[in-house]
DNA sequence: TGCCGGTACTTCGTGATACCGAGTACCGCT
DNA sequence: AGCGGTACTCGGTATCACGAAGTACCGGCA
């Protein structure tokens, strides 16, 4: 599929918390993820553009574990704030798609 | 609903494409139709920088016709590029919105 | 006649976001 | 020692929706 970009944008973000909602993952995990998911252009840099603003903005706690197999990797999991802010998402995401839905099948 | 501008970054142009494919109309009558579709926030400001980008990129076709309750209206109507382009947009939103609500029931 | 509200478009600047590239660093294997 | 895979950081860029201000046309009303 060619350049999605500009239609991820507000979206991205709220993918990246249902992730880490469902289970406490990292950042190159998650990139991973959102890869197999079908968003194959997704890289790290984005992924962790998000990951810092997520935490910015309090809404993940963060534990750093070591890995075993590279450089220590940092979990994420939702804190209240988190998911209250994931419903918030999941809630727009419902009316912005219907709506473009319903604009698509006829208009009115 | 709150906010709504991040997560219609991309798709905007997209309705804005599909409204002139439905009907030949201008600038302010889009608007209006926009805010009635559910998006209240919509203001003209927005509509035009889309327009004049669909111009620029060659995507429409503009007609100026007197206005007789004000000022003289540019009426757009889509060409063949425009038909393409709109094509592609739901191309890509369906692609998108098909995985991210796979995302949201259970993901796998 | 003068003013106001509604219609209609333009332009400049701002903020948010995804992306890109380069860099740093840890690890196991050869 | 070097290489590839893992893992995170940072600075800069492009795009897009939006805000604010300005211009301009028109009918109606005091």
């Amino acid at each position: 599929m060619e350049d999605l970009t500009e239609m991820l944008k507000g979206t991205l973000e709220g993918c990246v918390l249902e992730i880490i909602g469902s289970e406490e993952t990292y950042g190159y995990a998650i990139t991973r993820r959102l890869n197999e998911l079908g968003f194959t252009d997704v890289v790290e840099g984005t992924v962790y553009t998000i990951l810092l603003r997520l935490e910015r903005n309090g809404l993940v706690q963060v534990t750093k574990r070591p890995s075993g197999v590279g450089p220590p990797r940092k979990f994420y999991a939702l804190n209240d704030a988190g998911r209250e802010e994931l419903a918030r998402f999941w809630a727009k995401w419902q009316y912005v798609s219907s709506r473009i839905d319903r604009l698509r099948k006829g208009g009115r």
